[in-house]
DNA sequence: ATATAGATCTCGTCA
DNA sequence: TGACGAGGTCTATAT
């Protein structure tokens, strides 16, 4: 594509705010929060309507270079290409696009009002455990979930039948040792701000597994290991697969 | 476009190992890590030739959903659109794209041996600490530095000038209340496995600054914290500034 | 704005 | 392959 007619239609996107896709071949140099350089390639570029960009590669699930939203992007012709320049004010970070040679553009105003909903987070694991106590022993009495207290940002606190706290922290994915420190930091929080005894504070990481030296750490300090899964795992698809005419 | 027209050169693209890019009018469902759905939308959907997928929304960094690399994907037509069909066996997930529009398709095999060199990451900045000792301390006599050992992955291992063991641990940003714990984590490991004395062992966190509350639990344990910044921060785009007509 | 912690985190690295 | 920690993490939430 010419790169005259490129740039005109980048400008006109990026005017009316809508969302750019181009293959190109360019070079690139980061500066910010960090140093960066890309020398000379074929990538894929993605403008969004807030002025996010990100510079993919071919591999991989993360774009190489990019810009997050609202910065200010600038097209210029230099000797032998196109430069978009770009600025974040609030990252106080840059982003030169040196362009050689552009294969495609497209761009559209994306109409688009949905939100995605997931289920299977980590406060869908709290709200379980709330609502079905036992999973974490028998007479365990959950009092609140998902808190900022002054004790830190705990997942379910509550009481055993003795009248010991306990506090439970989640994890969706395998715990490893910052989970237990992050638990030992809220029972320790707890055991201060209250002037309790330590061992007074139960403490218990819920969690599908954990790994071996993050057990370790566990038992050293008293607490215990409950295995919990987050809730809905497969379910809708397993539906899904049973009904695929239904699209 | 045509939907046929669509499948047609989205198989092929697939076929080829292409990397491509459409606008298109859909709706989502992922299952696997947990439970997905995003409801009748315009979004850009790109497939790499890794067969990774990514759905974007018009706005923000992050794909609304994805699917990593090695991803299975199918083209079916159905009642009413085409569905996209993936499966990624390694992750044992699922993503169903029905597209019931396609405002455009372009794929092209990318050219792209190069490699992002980025400066002013961590290691740089436990780099900078070993060539540059005094930083922490007068008397600190730096040994090792990035090393994986059985105490934990410690950013900078020395002693002082009366051979009290230093943990230095580095932080690009501001240091929470994490980084205070990972610290806290290695000098305990440290202490327990050498038999030494709690005190022996000197913990030194070094980042541009602290949390209030991190700096507290810092002094709590008898820790020292030295501002430091990672190294070479804006120096390029400085030096680029001044030479735009360089390109 | 800053602080805190989750994430379908992703990615590299090492045992 | 699992474990561990960094990340230009990004994002949401609360203060």
């Amino acid at each position: 594509m010419e790169l005259k007619v490129f740039s005109e239609k980048l400008v006109n996107a990026l005017k009316s705010n809508q969302t750019c896709s181009f293959f190109c071949l360019c070079k690139i140099n980061y500066s910010g929060r960090a140093e960066a350089e890309l020398d000379e390639g074929e990538r894929l570029i993605v403008i969004k309507s807030d002025n996010t960009l990100l510079v993919h590669q071919d591999l991989g699930s993360n774009p190489v270079n990019y810009m997050k939203a609202d910065t200010k992007i600038d097209v210029l012709f230099v000797k032998g290409g196109i430069l978009i320049q770009t600025h974040n004010q609030k990252y106080k970070d840059y982003l030169d696009i040196f362009v050689k040679d552009v294969f495609n553009f497209d761009s559209r105003k994306l109409e688009d009002g949905k939100k995605l909903v997931l289920v299977g987070t980590e406060k869908d694991m709290s709200d379980m455990i709330r609502d079905n106590p036992s999973i974490i022993f028998d007479d365990f009495r959950p009092l609140s979930r998902e808190e900022h207290t002054r004790y830190g940002f705990i997942d379910v606190f509550g009481h055993d039948g003795e009248g010991n706290f306990v506090v439970v922290e989640c994890k969706r994915y395998v715990a490893g040792l910052s989970a237990v420190q992050q638990l030992r930091r809220y029972v320790e929080k707890m055991v201060e701000l209250r002037g309790l005894d330590i061992g007074s504070v139960k403490g218990v990481l819920a969690a599908p597994s954990i790994t071996a030296s993050a057990e370790v750490m566990l038992k050293d300090w008293g607490f215990d290991f409950v295995s919990v899964n987050p809730p809905r795992r497969l379910e809708k698809f397993n539906k899904n697969q049973k009904s695929l005419g239904d699209y």
